[in-house]
DNA sequence: CATATTTGTGGATAATTGTGGATAAAAGTG
DNA sequence: CACTTTTATCCACAATTATCCACAAATATG
């Protein structure tokens, strides 16, 4: 299972590691497309492949689900992990993400979300300000 | 069943000694998340596959229940209990629950919580300030 | 009460890993 | 074809992390 946070930098030659943790469920190659909220996500081939099949089948006349539906398709790439564990992140995607120096990768169940560290930040602030809830749905949770 | 109040420190490495009789509980791996109030949850790995699957049935799309998901998913860290029987606290989690040096670890059925110890002495009169009304409720639960 | 065992805490050493750079191969351009 | 630019592979160092060991306090045992 893909979980955890962990930060991480972009060097200049646009490489960035993949936590070691996440490494041996990417194997060798990996999935990189646009995200939800501005991040990207990566996805094991596997997981990829389910979602893509998922997408296909979003209906003609749901246009803004189609509308995301390609976008994820068309900016998806496959990326090889190198010797060293790193992926090289391509340009339209960093741009899209607006990627800097810093950056968070995190495991969200069954993929890996990368996001701009302050864009993180401001996220993660703005959920947990909306968590007065969380305990509530805890509950509806049976946790 | 994990229960019980244990008063133990996080040294410079942010090693925390986890109670003797929580340590066969938990085996070799645990999942350590943000938890309510500020504390963290560290939970077994079977109970933590039981949460994580519920949180990832959550519906993708709902922004929401998206943002929750992940803070839930992203905020957890499986750990390992060395020899000694010791788990590594994550810096961010460590922030997140404002750890200081004197940390209480605390028995609560199905999961382990980590208190700072400060908020755990506040946390704690305040609830039993307010344990004259909790008798009544309890009452309504017939205990 | 004395001794032996367990356990909490701190430090030392060894191994792993993040990051930057160097070099080699490939691709694009005039 | 020559040359520049990009992309991939390899190597090196610093910093972090994991593993091991030591000691003291606490607990159990006789």
């Amino acid at each position: 299972m893909l979980i955890g946070e962990y930060s991480y930098t972009i060097d200049e030659k646009k490489r960035l590691a993949i936590p070691v943790k996440f490494r041996q469920i990417l194997a060798k190659k990996a999935v990189i497309t646009r995200g939800l909220d501005n991040c990207l996500f990566l996805y094991p081939i596997k997981e990829w492949k389910k979602l893509a099949e998922k997408l296909n089948k979003l209906p003609f006349s749901q246009s803004d689900a189609r509308g995301f539906a390609r976008l994820m398709l068309i900016g998806a790439m496959d990326v090889n992990i190198d010797n060293l564990g790193r992926i090289l992140v391509p340009d339209y995607l960093k741009k899209y993400a607006s990627l800097k120096k810093n950056v968070i990768i995190a495991g969200v169940y069954n993929r890996i979300e990368i996001w701009d560290e302050k864009k993180w930040e401001k996220y993660k602030k703005q959920i947990e300000d909306g968590m007065g809830d969380m305990a509530e749905r805890l509950g509806e949770l049976n946790v």
